[in-house]
This record gives structure tokens, C-alpha cells and sequence, in this order.
DNA sequence: CCACGGATTGGCT
DNA sequence: GCCAATCCGTGGA
């Protein structure tokens, strides 16, 4: 049974270091968002890396822009953006002020309050299990089951509202490396970490 | 002011 | 596998 007081908070320094290796160390941690008495959550199964300063697919390439500034900030902040006019999607960022680079959380099992996220995706109280690797498979599918929007963007994760739970490191040899997806840009980095054989990954 | 494209999703062929 | 929906951010006129 999982149980949210048996684990410690990644804090500051866990995310102020290199976007690769932050981003392959998210895989198998507990994204947590508190929501009114309760906890909703999900493991980190999928994940992007984006660096402003060699990845042309990055938001922050163009330089610093109102939509982009929380990416410069030091790593630590969660990144929220709009795209495609329906969808949100989440980033951790990562590194110190000003590198620009963030980790795209693709995709999550769920853990916590799995009631809540499938009522918050389908509007459905009834769980179809036909439907339940589809509730948070996806960038834009999970902010909407754990209703992040932009008025998330710049939380801090190390406090209260939104924080990331420490947990093993996934052993190499059970993470597959490959190029990322749905992007038109520097398509040729293979930045899109996934564990293997994780039946809540977006995509093969 | 206006045009264009996007780190997606879901539905249809 | 293909494609429309949908609207905000960005950059150019």
C-alpha cells in the first residue's frame, strides 16, 4: 500500500543538475499534487528532455519570452504551457538561472486517488477497465487528470502544492532511450526516456 | 493588426 | 494511419 509519509521530497538539488540525467532519474518517482484533503499521484514512467541551448525543439531556443521565462529560472519550478488550443502540458525544470532547460513529463502511472483522476479525465465515476491505461498516457492527458492549468506554471516543487517523491533509481538496463515525439525539430536527439515494458507509456 | 504553427488528442478510414 | 479541432504565443507588417 502506498503511503506518501513513507518517502522524502527531491528537493532543490536533485534538480538543479544536468537536464539528461535529471530526466532519467524522474523515471520510477512519485509525481504528487495535493488536492483539498487528499493526494492524487503517479508514478513517472515516460519522460522528454528539452535544452534551450543546443535543441532547436526547445521553447527556450528563441531566447527569453514571456511565455517561456520560468525555464530560465533555477531548476526546482514546474513549467506549464498551452498548446494546440486544448491541452496543457508539464515540465520540470531543471539546471541554474538562465540554462533554459526543463524535462517533459509524458506520461505517469497512477497511484494515488485513481478515482479522481479518471473522474477528472472522462467526467465518469464508473471505471472502465477498458479505459484505465488511458487516463494518464500522455502530456496532455495527465495535467487534465491531475488538473494542472496554467495557473500552475511556476509552482515550486519543493513545497506543498505540487512535489515529486524520491524513490529507487530505475536501473539502466529497464529504460529504453529513443528519439522524442510529436516534434518537428531537432528530431534526431534521443531525449524521450521511457521504462521498459511500463503498460502506462504513451507511446512504443 | 494579422498569419501561422504547435513538446496533443480522439475519431474516423 | 490520417487528419481536424482549437487558440495562444510569437514575429512580422
Amino acid at each position: 500500500m502506498f503511503c506518501i509519509e513513507n518517502y522524502k521530497k527531491l528537493t532543490a538539488s536533485f534538480y538543479q543538475r544536468d537536464v539528461l540525467i535529471v530526466a532519467k532519474e524522474l523515471l520510477g518517482k512519485y509525481f504528487v499534487k495535493k488536492d483539498k484533503a487528499n493526494f492524487l499521484a503517479g508514478k513517472i514512467v515516460e519522460v522528454e528532455a528539452y535544452n534551450g541551448k543546443f535543441d532547436s525543439a526547445a521553447h527556450t531556443f528563441i531566447g527569453k519570452t514571456e511565455r517561456n521565462k520560468v525555464m530560465f529560472e533555477n531548476g526546482g519550478l514546474l513549467y506549464v504551457y498551452f498548446t494546440y488550443g486544448n491541452h496543457f502540458c508539464c515540465n520540470v525544470v531543471t539546471g541554474k538561472k538562465d540554462d533554459g532547460c526543463a524535462v517533459l513529463i509524458r506520461a505517469v502511472e497512477p497511484v494515488l486517488s485513481v478515482d479522481s483522476l479518471y473522474l477528472n479525465r472522462f467526467n465518469d465515476n464508473n471505471i472502465l477497465q477498458k479505459n484505465i491505461y488511458s487516463v494518464t498516457n500522455g502530456p496532455g492527458k495527465l495535467c487534465q487528470a491531475f488538473g494542472i492549468n496554467k495557473s500552475h506554471n511556476g509552482v515550486n516543487l519543493c513545497r506543498d502544492e505540487i512535489f515529486i517523491l524520491n524513490e529507487r533509481k530505475i536501473p539502466d538496463k529497464n529504460i529504453v532511450q529513443t528519439t522524442r515525439i510529436g516534434i518537428k525539430k531537432s528530431i534526431e536527439l534521443p531525449w524521450r526516456f521511457f521504462i521498459n515494458n511500463n503498460p502506462y507509456v504513451s507511446k512504443k
